[in-house]
DNA sequence: TTGTAGGCGTTATCAC
DNA sequence: GTGATAACGCCTACAA
């Protein structure tokens, strides 16, 4: 055997002296192929060191194996939990995963579809959170299925995987309120579909608690480490006693400003934070949080993915998974 | 139009009423092509919507502008790190990324090398930390550049970008030993050099302070948050006063554990973590740590592996970077 | 059960 | 400058 050269089914067919549709089949594991005809396919395989070039395979069958999956950042916990499970399920069912980080920007998002889909992939998971109308129907003229994970679609018309913002944040609220008055909720940007549910989980809670809705106690647009610390001082201000925080990083960073400060959780302060990355767990006092079942969100939305690529039939393609609320050291 | 059909170079070509080569040319960039034609083609390429079939091009051309990158798993915050880096020039370059988390499993990291390979990547990035014999060997005998990222080969043949380790190591225990007798490290499992390396850095220090070394203050083998928690009962009892601890992540399970017995830090204990990703900074008080520029490490190593795979010279193959220790809240 | 041959959508090498 | 035309490596009817 010639080394360096790269074998080609070619080169396995004659050294097995059969066609090359009998090696794609030994390979493809077609069944009608005699148990002999087959080892000596396998042999000259293995002799030849043979291994299909999945790009001429995917040129020849327009299946690539691969999918592509927009995240915002993978640097932050809470994407690339969802990742992961992604990427288990993905690997499990031999698909690969091209991530292109978006950094929410709208124009590289775009970018970001167009290459993948000159890159063939058979599907797309997409984390953004914040879908604009661009993006949305960009996705839904893709000729690949798409599946949605930790976002939602204003007209529910892509597939997607997430919790009940809205129950969450209202349950959150009403424990919250047991023992406060004055609880803020954080969003992070009100342009997220979910921010709105989650807004109104809140203020459904204190009507029913009869607390007025003081626009003051909400602070919208908090998405970074820095917000949070910053976050501490306003609160202050406001005689905010409790906080319900969407993002986890957020929630961090104002524990981190409430320690400088010198306020003891959960005795002067209570925090909630929205997605129970592994950050939660890392800081200290470890954080009370709505389990986002990060995981699973990815796992799911990637098998949900691989059925719409295989045509087979989805009943719900909304799904909405069960959340709960951890109890650890900041709240009381 | 046909709507829905998926234009090729060809029907391009058709309605620019040229050939398919000096569409292929337009489309590439190549300036052998009269502006007025090249005008037409553009038009063309814009009525029916074309975008090239990115895996019809690598088949041709033996190149799929995408490379692949192998990491432990992605939601840990160092590795995720080092692979915002990667991405980051990887895009800037055009490249896809395929990212396939190996969790540190050897029968994995074969497969997915296989799997890239056959998806004929153009380079791989490896983050693996253990980088053992066996793919070790299997990496050198790919036929695509590999550049390896806070892993460093045995015997240097590997392209790498990593900092000195030992160095860190040696700094870090000078500066603990100024006001404690009893320091521990925390190297990850020694079957990474790079624990080697940390281990003679701690070694030389104690030497040149005079003090012995006592194998018990080597805690090895510790690679999660539980362990770190669970290291705080042991160092307990070993007395220990300070600890340099390689993964941040067992770092902030250690800070963890000691909280929780009551310890106060830096007054009773002091810290200095190993990587200094987003994690030391995030847990109350703030780590001290050796600053591993993770992007850097991620972005140089993407940058190199363009030269490798086009062929441009390097001068250097084994890169360290400038390291810091970066003063925060755990060390006095 | 096995083989033949025509694509798949590009790139690249020649000619013209 | 531009156009034919053969690869690229595999899949998939269709035949046999």
């Amino acid at each position: 055997m010639t080394q360096e050269q790269i074998a080609t089914i070619y080169d396995v067919a004659r050294t097995a002296e059969v066609s090359m549709a009998t090696v794609s089949r030994v390979v493809n594991g077609n069944t009608n192929v005699k148990e002999s005809t087959r080892q000596r396919v396998l042999d000259a395989i293995d002799q030849l060191n043979y291994r299909p070039n999945a790009i001429a395979r995917g040129l020849a069958s327009k299946r690539t194996t691969t999918i592509g999956v927009i995240i915002p950042t993978i640097t932050n916990t809470y994407f690339s939990g969802i990742a992961r499970g992604v990427d288990d399920i993905a690997s499990m069912y031999q698909y690969d995963v091209i991530i292109a980080n978006s950094d929410n920007d709208e124009d590289k998002e775009l970018k970001i579809i167009e290459s993948l889909l000159s890159k063939q992939v058979d599907g797309i998971i997409y984390l953004g959170k914040i879908l604009s109308k661009k993006i949305s129907k960009k996705l839904k003229e893709a000729r690949v299925p798409v599946v949605l994970s930790g976002t939602l679609d204003h007209d529910n018309e892509l597939a997607s995987v997430n919790i009940d913002y809205k129950k969450a944040a209202y349950q959150t609220t009403v424990q919250l309120l047991k023992k406060n008055k004055r609880v803020a909720i954080v969003p992070s940007a009100m342009t997220e579909l979910e921010s709105k549910l989650r807004l109104e989980g809140y203020k459904q809670a204190l009507k029913e608690a009869g607390i007025g809705f003081d626009k003051e106690l909400v602070f919208e647009g908090n998405m970074t480490f820095e917000d949070g610390l910053a976050l501490s001082k306003k609160m202050k201000k406001e005689k905010v006693q409790a906080a319900i925080v969407a993002y986890d990083v957020v929630a961090v960073g104002l524990l981190h400003g409430l320690l400088e400060q010198g306020i003891t959780l959960p005795k002067d302060f209570e925090i909630v934070a929205g997605a129970n990355s592994l950050l939660t767990l890392y800081c200290f006092p470890a954080l009370t949080s709505v389990n986002q079942p990060l995981y699973d969100m990815g796992a799911i939305a990637m098998r949900m993915l691989t059925k719409l690529i295989h045509k087979e039939e989805v009943k719900e393609n909304q799904i909405i998974l069960e959340h709960e609320i951890v109890k650890r050291d900041s709240t009381k």
